[in-house]
DNA sequence: CTGGATGCAAACGCTTTGCAAATAG
DNA sequence: CTATTTGCAAAGCGTTTGCATCCAG
């Protein structure tokens, strides 16, 4: 999958990997500062661009723009509130079938999927009556 | 659904049941001026937002950060290749039978779904080898 | 009259780009 | 020594907000 990697693409693989959950770019950044890095946001972006184009990293795009980075193939979908927009992560995952056969079908070499339900969490139904 | 609608929002749901394709605030602003309206592009921002949150507007966020905006409830998802940015639309949907047991399981009301593969598509399979 | 809706322009926040310095090979 | 990578600062771009005006009821 990588080609070749710069020494911040592994440092950025190397903290990615340390992670739980999806990160922005820009909370990648002071906490890569924070450990002592002089790296800058602009690697960082550079970076995750890199890394998203072979298939290594999966991006979330929120609605307000930000995108969240994570490994790819890590299965986590969500159930997204649109008032509040919290997001709840969920387990369930019914497309991995489809996902081989769209490979063929389509020419289309996939690395990972996106799956998300948007609607109202249980506090902004009651808010948003 | 929707409680009251103001002249203008009723202006876009209108707008937006004449497209067979999503279309982004921005594109949207500028069809509707040309057509003689004054809208402003804030009003366009906020009746999409309002017309969200009641469930009768669906979005989907590109990775760029622009949203696209069409009527709830339809279902069209996408292929995208990372690199070109391209999306085709799929027909197939796995995932309505999961959206009731969500609703239940964890008392979300679900408006709308989105899917969306990442991958590359056969054209830039080549250019990027 | 009064509160909400509207248009405009300015502000915002995340991301991208230009460029010169630093680094790798 | 040349090509690539890097950090910084500025620019870009879609979106949101402040505010005065307009409009519906």
């Amino acid at each position: 999958m990588a080609i070749r990697l710069t020494r911040n693409q592994e440092r950025i693989l190397q903290a990615l990997q340390g992670l739980e959950q999806a990160i922005s770019a820009q909370d990648l950044h002071s906490s890569l500062r924070q450990t002592g890095s002089r790296i800058g946001l602009a690697t960082v972006y550079r970076a995750l661009e890199a890394l998203k184009l072979d298939g290594t990293v999966q991006v979330r795009t929120l609605s307000n723009g930000e995108s969240l980075y994570s490994l790819a193939h890590e299965d986590r979908h969500h159930l997204t509130c649109l008032r509040c927009g919290d997001s709840l992560p969920i387990e369930e995952c019914p497309v991995h079938d489809l996902e081989s056969h769209l490979n063929d079908s389509h020419h289309f070499r996939i690395f990972y999927h996106t799956l998300e339900f948007f609607g109202l969490c249980a506090k902004c139904q009651i808010v948003s009556g």
